[in-house]
DNA sequence: CTGAAAGCGCTAACAG
DNA sequence: CTGTTAGCGCTTTCAG
């Protein structure tokens, strides 16, 4: 009735003839991509602005090849303990702030998923999480010659940039923290010996092992389920000795386990946190552990970052950024 | 070198030349709006197999004015307990299954990203998550007059379709069993007296105190910290009663604080939990906790579904869907 | 049942 | 510094 509001969208041709100037120079004006006069533009961006107009993005994908679109590749949702949200919601602020949109893709979705969003040209650049080690998704994005960040580092990677926590100096900083601590025993729940098949646990004891080696630390790979580690982390101390623990997921339940059992912190034991959201609401217990922060945001900035590099720089060569854990003191 | 593979994507052009036919026709074998002889189907489904052929998105939504993308509103993730991302994989999928993709618009970004992805026609509608009661970003979705759908139902919605749980039945279900249990009082907490502002909460606490009234079943309302609700509830049990607990959020933290205190279950108190991420892990405690599953897959599959509905029947008119909570005995 | 042709709104040559 | 013009690849009339 009254208030239908369905007016059709203006176009860059009502603002031209608004501004008194012609379609291609109100482009000009947005794109940036040639000089306007200082008068022109100004009189361009009023008639913008009194005509609410915005640039029609099917008909910009379409003449510019350019969607404005990150395709952002997510693993299923299995691991639930909110800590993909963090990364997700981070891209999508950081990607809007450089002037692009995230567009999902399930990992659900396989290899024929990519394919599709490349081919259709929905999306001009990728950005993958938890790939596998030879995961089948991979082949499609090689192939379409889009540029493409991977957060995770894989075994190898020429084609593309990868960010990552520095897993390696994640293991040397626990070590270290556990003799500062004058532990004289490490104990990693959560069996990373098996897990080692897993890039980033396996860098992980890469560097938790030269530094233990260097410091005469013993290390113990412990595969038990996570309720009773505290307690093995007792048979594994003799008479005035110390462990430390530290496992890359499971923390939780440890944490419990220990609050259960005893102190967090004693005479025996030092439970290190990798933190998380799977800690939240956790205050109280986590009052005496350390914490180590796995940076997922700053991870995840870096990653828009560097693809928005690959697609602005021409002819930008792939790169790989690790990023250093920092201790929380809680 | 040898496979630089950066061949420019086949058009329906090229299609059409390859199966003999015109370039409309490719068209219409595509969109199926008019009938095409078996015959000619099949030679043009050929060719687009042998050229793996995928018709631009950025011409079709031009054209068409159909994005085939519907834009997710999602809220910030201070939630951090996983729920969400349960709810955007589910819906990402269902929306596949469609024909749809997602774009994320992040509940930072305000009214302006909405006002920005319906403005450029990026996305033909909408789901909006997390509305607050008086949400800026209504306004410029109802301006748009895109089909839309909110998950979890606002005070009041004319226009736009609403997916929710059903929370009055949530209430009368969680007395039902609180009686069935020989439970002489329900013990709320997290203050949902306090968040009756919320709709969900008021719509629970409908369904509660009806239920209770006509039960006689005595109601107490505890705004008090998690830690310390098992105490509380004894302190409000005479000899031989028995307290039913049950609250929105906190569930994790009273059913550690039960386990500390002793029994999940026993004849003082019985612990009813509203499932989710947040328990995960945790199913050695739980084993003895009648759990209430408050249905997100379903709630985002039925609301990609209502969207869908919107958006290709014509004069669709919309409605409001509520999911029965279901029972998920441990 | 199929073809020819127009044009969606924009960008980026080409021409002053 | 600005205007004119030619399409990008598709959907959808209008003609057969």
């Amino acid at each position: 009735m009254s208030s239908n509001g369905r007016s059709k969208a203006p176009t860059s041709q009502d603002v031209a003839r608004l501004a008194g100037v012609s379609q291609s120079t109100v482009s000009y004006v947005l794109t940036g991509s040639r000089p306007i006069s200082a008068a022109t533009r100004e009189r361009v961006e009023e008639a913008i602005a009194k005509l609410g107009y915005h640039p029609n993005s099917g008909a910009r994908t379409l003449r510019s090849r350019r969607s404005g679109v990150i395709g952002l590749m997510v693993p299923e949702a299995e691991s639930a303990d909110g800590v993909l949200m963090v990364f997700i919601g981070a891209i999508a602020r950081e990607a809007r702030r450089h002037g692009y949109d995230i567009l999902l893709v399930t990992a659900q979705e396989g290899a024929e998923g990519i394919h599709r969003v490349v081919r259709t040209g929905v999306c001009e650049a990728l950005i993958l999480m938890e790939l596998g080690r030879y995961d089948e998704r991979v082949a499609p994005v090689l192939e379409s010659g889009l540029p493409f960040v991977t957060i995770g580092k894989p075994e190898e990677f020429p084609q593309g940039s990868v960010v990552d926590l520095d897993f390696e100096m994640l293991g040397r900083m626990v070590v270290e923290r556990a003799l500062e601590e004058s532990c004289d025993r490490l104990l990693l729940f959560g069996d990373p010996g098996h897990k080692r098949a897993r890039n980033d646990v396996s860098r992980l004891l890469v560097g938790i092992e030269d530094a233990a080696a260097e410091a005469q630390l013993e290390v113990v790979l412990d595969g038990g389920p996570y309720a009773t580690v505290p307690e093995r982390a007792l048979q594994v101390t003799l008479p005035n000795d110390r462990t430390a623990l530290f496992g890359m997921s499971g923390v939780r339940q440890v944490l419990f386990a220990m609050a259960a059992t005893g102190a967090l912190v004693d005479e025996t034991r030092l439970l290190i946190a990798l933190s998380g959201a799977d800690l939240a609401d956790m205050s109280p217990l986590l009052a005496s552990v350390p914490q180590l922060d796995p940076r997922r945001v700053q991870i995840s900035e870096l990653a828009v970052q560097e693809l928005v590099r690959l697609l602005r720089t021409d002819g930008a060569v792939p790169r790989i950024t690790l990023v250093e854990p920092r201790w929380l003191e809680g």
